[in-house]
DNA sequence: CTGAAAGCGCTTACAG
DNA sequence: CTGAAAGCGCTTACAG
């Protein structure tokens, strides 16, 4: 205890604390700053915790932290975190197999808040009734559920990706749609066949795929090897499948994008690794973290914020062009 | 409290802690569980730390979040902490721009111990001289700041891609050396370059590149454009370098592995993503973390745990052949 | 301007 | 077999 080299224990704290202004003269206060700096003094975070009654932690739940995009949320939530005195806990899901494991121990009862993407519906529904301020990502807006939703324009994003690919003429247009059952990914396929229907004579039809390179590959071998026209430009509901397909089109003996267009959506670093380099939707995943961190903060203050809607963008690159003369 | 619901404090903590057995009647024993159950009550884990003076927290340093490897590290050690009622803490080192934050704010003062990957030099720094269990992964094991050290074999890896690439006849290895100041890269340079040296005739170039597939294209445009015989394959210190010189290639109209042959380390989900599929060494992630994560604890029960070395398996794909015959 | 005291919710000897 | 009490290290009224 810093008490030891000089005052009382009530001054460490408000010096400490930046609450001494007015309450503790100039030269006590350098006292009690130089004495923490020579004994390096580090405020017990446990006993801080007990007394206030705040952990000042928040969860973050995410499908499986082994995703670029995943990590880069984090990355967001953390930032803000820290510039807060806020730290981040990772929830992980459960991926795989192995032992389902009890979300509070030893979280919940030092958790503060949650914060949590609508891929983790499963880890969620284990934090669900926690009575924690709760705060959705990337999720349906009507959910009662969240105290606040922090979305990105998903159905802007596959108005884009379609406007893009109808303006270069494709009128054949095939949807590789994530086999998950979650709010983004019913967005993107309304969004798309609603944008590809206004044009006459255009079609989209769909299939689904598990979110690996190599469903995406599977998915993408069935629809091009289907009898009947050929649909020339395929839309991705992300880029691993976007990867996957390039090589079904590649296996078939077909070239992208000269004999058939691809798209994804996020902008993961695969993107720009795979020739050619992928037009996609980025999805800004670390101004997500960094919202769905600032809407719990402002939860936690007692005050309700704002749901959010961020803008998204299409990168137009080398997967897309028009298609074939034919 | 569940107090209020039978029994004194001490009962219930003995019996939710599970050292009641013969200290406590089994009937009251059932009552304060029933009790808890009822009252959904969840320890409060500050004051348990307090009174314990551990937190059962772990420190998990690494240069950035946003790569798959670190993510998979990070789910290794997640999911052994998890087992043992720990938590672990990530601290991504600040990358890029951006205000460098103190690492002890706000996990510092409730850490038990710290593990830490080599790379993330920069941040440990930071901890260093906190006096906290330190276990490092896939480093210098004379490094005597650490209690215990994970690694990979990775002279081996090396070792196998050299053997491979040779046995398939290829006689002018240049080695895209990661530029990154780091115990692991040194060793896969120097085991490399011993293997190569082995065989008559054999010679490696080492072309440095930063760790993005755009640097490593370029890397590799310079080692191909060279005047002099070219190399015929291209070993790289991890997949997204690798990624970066099949792009250089094909722009230099070269195929993989036709004209050129390409390795990579890591075994990322890019490895397959890209076409043709890449020849890797493929590094346990997951099992670092998870090593790492047993290491900090058999540290902290007051035993000194053994150094590891995990081992290492190359991944011979489609991104390797023979040397074109010329 | 500064200190003594209470209390946050646990766990662990110590009595009984 | 069970309870009363101390104490972990803070922060925050409350005195002085």
């Amino acid at each position: 205890m810093a008490r030891a080299a000089g005052v009382s224990q009530a001054t460490v704290s408000l010096v400490l604390g930046e609450k001494w202004s007015g309450r503790v003269s100039e030269r006590t206060a350098e006292a009690v700053r130089a004495a923490a700096r020579e004994l390096g003094y580090r405020p017990n975070l446990a006993a801080r915790s007990l007394r206030l009654g705040r952990t000042r932690t928040a969860l973050l739940v995410v499908p499986a932290l082994t995703t670029e995009f995943f990590a880069r949320v984090y990355t967001g939530a953390e930032r803000v975190a820290a510039g807060h005195g806020f730290g981040v806990v990772l929830y992980p899901s459960p991926e795989g197999v192995g032992p389902a494991r009890d979300p509070f121990d030893p979280a919940r009862a030092s958790l503060d808040g949650v914060i949590a993407s609508s891929m983790a519906a499963d880890a969620l529904a284990a934090v669900r009734g926690g009575g924690l301020p709760l705060v959705m990502l990337d999720s349906d807006p009507d959910d009662a559920a969240a105290a606040a939703t922090v979305n990105l324009d998903i159905a802007d994003g596959a108005r884009q990706a379609a406007a893009h690919l109808l303006a270069l003429g494709h009128r054949r247009v095939a949807h590789l749609a994530a086999a998950v059952d979650s709010w983004t990914f019913r967005v993107r396929a309304r969004a798309l066949a609603e944008a590809v229907g206004e044009v006459p004579g255009a079609t989209v039809c769909a299939e689904p795929a598990g979110l690996s390179v190599e469903e995406g590959r599977q998915a993408a071998e069935r629809v091009l090897g289907r009898p009947g026209p050929r649909p020339t430009a395929l839309v991705c509901d992300d880029d691993i499948l976007a990867a996957g397909a390039c090589k079904a089109a590649r296996r078939l003996g077909l070239r992208v994008p000269d004999d058939i267009s691809v798209t994804g959506f996020d902008d993961l670093a695969l993107a720009t690794a795979v020739d050619p380099e992928l037009t996609t939707v980025r999805l800004p995943a670390e101004a997500v973290g960094a919202a769905g961190m600032r809407a719990l903060l402002t939860l936690l203050d007692g005050e309700t914020p704002q749901d959010t809607t961020l803008p998204v963008e299409l990168i137009p690159r080398a997967s897309t062009a028009p298609p074939p003369a034919n």
